[in-house]
DNA sequence: TTTACCACCTTGTCGGACAACAAATTCTCT
DNA sequence: AGAGAATTTGTTGTCCGACAAGGTGGTAAA
């Protein structure tokens, strides 16, 4: 009965096509977003299909889409003739599989985000960085490096990288300090791409590596050279498929718990 | 033409009531293999949901649940009015959500997989193995270290802790002997619960940390002590939730390139 | 030549029906 | 009264058919 009643106020949504997104990636959002804030708690019982399709005022096909994805995904489990449950551990905290920036994983570990030492350039994009944006080997580009703060502990260095011609094109100038204020005030750079230039990251690949802080990163990190860095490189994309954004992330050892659910299908 | 062909031979699994699986699960796993097999190419169109569900024999809607599922785990996308196609970039490669184990990564990087130094041994139950097993404290443990090989090179120490209750109750009573000789002919620790066991492995939680070798771990993989090391714990769940093994995976720095796609969705 | 409209194909959503499965309940036989 | 079998109830899984909504390309009109 208690569970029934947190999906009451929900009929909203319905002549809601504000954004574009789907009827059940809304419905997906909206569940996962009630277990990750702990609304649901863990091993509690849903109601039935039927009730919660009426509950939130959509029909029993696209509520079970969404309820396939979250079991998919790890935050719900099925059991044919007997209900759906929330798992016992569903992935809610830095769950590496959530694209989220890192202000927000710093918000999410309970922490105050910061940022220090911001620095806004323009420089030619180098083999790697040409590769990952598929632009051509020099052309200019944004770097914005970072130093990041949880509590004023300084805990991840950041690099961004992005085609300059993003900003400066035909359509639109944005001049370099706009960027830099709007940084330094929100601190997030996926806020200033949907927000000034409505573009949308719909994915990013991030590659894991362990690493070893050389001069410059152990310097920003204010740590000893050689110390343990995780080193998260990853490449953002619109909802085209195309390459936005190259991030170098460099984590001090242990200041963050990542996490992964890994379904075991596929073999 | 040449797109549609590739699912003929698909009328299998009509009665095939086997293993208890869903048809959307079989249905998913079938596209998900096809594209990891390289069957279907990235950026493929292809065709529409229904010859689809009627190529694959089953209903659009059950359909509809596999694709967004794949949808959901980076594999294909969907264009409202246009159609479905395969991923430019497929999470296909050293994917860490999909749960495969250490073999069948060295498998897919193209390397043989080896196995040395093998150690099976039962220990009591330490905090860390208590806690994460859900069992008591000094409980007896079956303890399984190995050296893995790929192409006769030294790239992963593993060590496992499983139950000793597993293999030693009133049901069943297998000798460790039959264990070793098992994952010294099959390498695959996964395989040896479900078919010994008919115990299922329904999905694992991993935590992924920067780690620097220590003497004995730099023994194990021959490398300098101090080296730098991808640490990743995990623990392993069964189909009802409960906690079966705790692994812990030491590897070498860069021997694999490990990738997550990281769903922009929930913030 | 350009523009507006329209037909066609696709995915998205809906509603209802029935099958398969699990658990609780009732019934029956001992 | 107790134990086991049959039934009822409630849930998820699958199927079918219909229509809405979006995108594309062709066609006809300006």
């Amino acid at each position: 009965m208690s569970v029934l009643s947190k999906f009451e106020p929900n009929t909203l949504w319905e002549g809601d096509t504000r954004d574009g997104t789907q009827l059940v990636q809304r419905v997906t959002e909206h569940l996962r977003k009630m277990i990750m804030d702990g609304e649901l708690l863990p091993e509690t019982q849903l109601p039935n299909e039927f009730d919660l399709s009426t509950l939130l005022n959509v029909s029993r096909s696209t509520m079970r889409s969404a309820l396939a994805i979250l079991e998919q995904a790890g935050f719900i489990q099925r059991r044919w003739g007997v209900g759906t449950f929330v798992t016992k551990n569903p992935p809610t905290y830095n769950n590496l599989s959530l694209n989220s920036g890192v202000t927000q994983l710093i918000r999410s570990s309970g922490e105050e985000p910061g940022c220090v030492e911001l620095l806004l350039a323009t420089r030619p994009a180098s083999e790697r960085v040409s590769n990952q944006l598929s632009i051509e080997l020099g052309a200019p580009t944004l770097v914005l490096e970072r130093v990041r703060l949880a509590n004023d502990q300084r805990v991840v260095f950041t690099v961004d990288f992005l085609p300059l011609s993003l900003f400066h094109n035909p359509n639109c100038d944005i001049p370099l300090a706009d960027i830099e204020e709007y940084i330094l005030e929100h601190q997030s750079f996926y806020d200033f791409l949907r927000q000034r230039l409505s573009l949308e990251i719909h994915h990013g690949i991030a590659w894991i590596r362990p690493y070893s802080a050389g001069d410059y990163i152990s310097d920003k990190l204010q740590i000893r050279t050689g110390s343990n860095i995780l080193h998260i490189e990853q490449v953002d994309f619109d909802t085209n498929g195309e390459p936005v954004a190259l991030s170098d992330e460099y984590y001090v050892a242990d200041a963050f718990r990542f996490y992964i659910y890994r379904s075991t299908q596929g073999a």
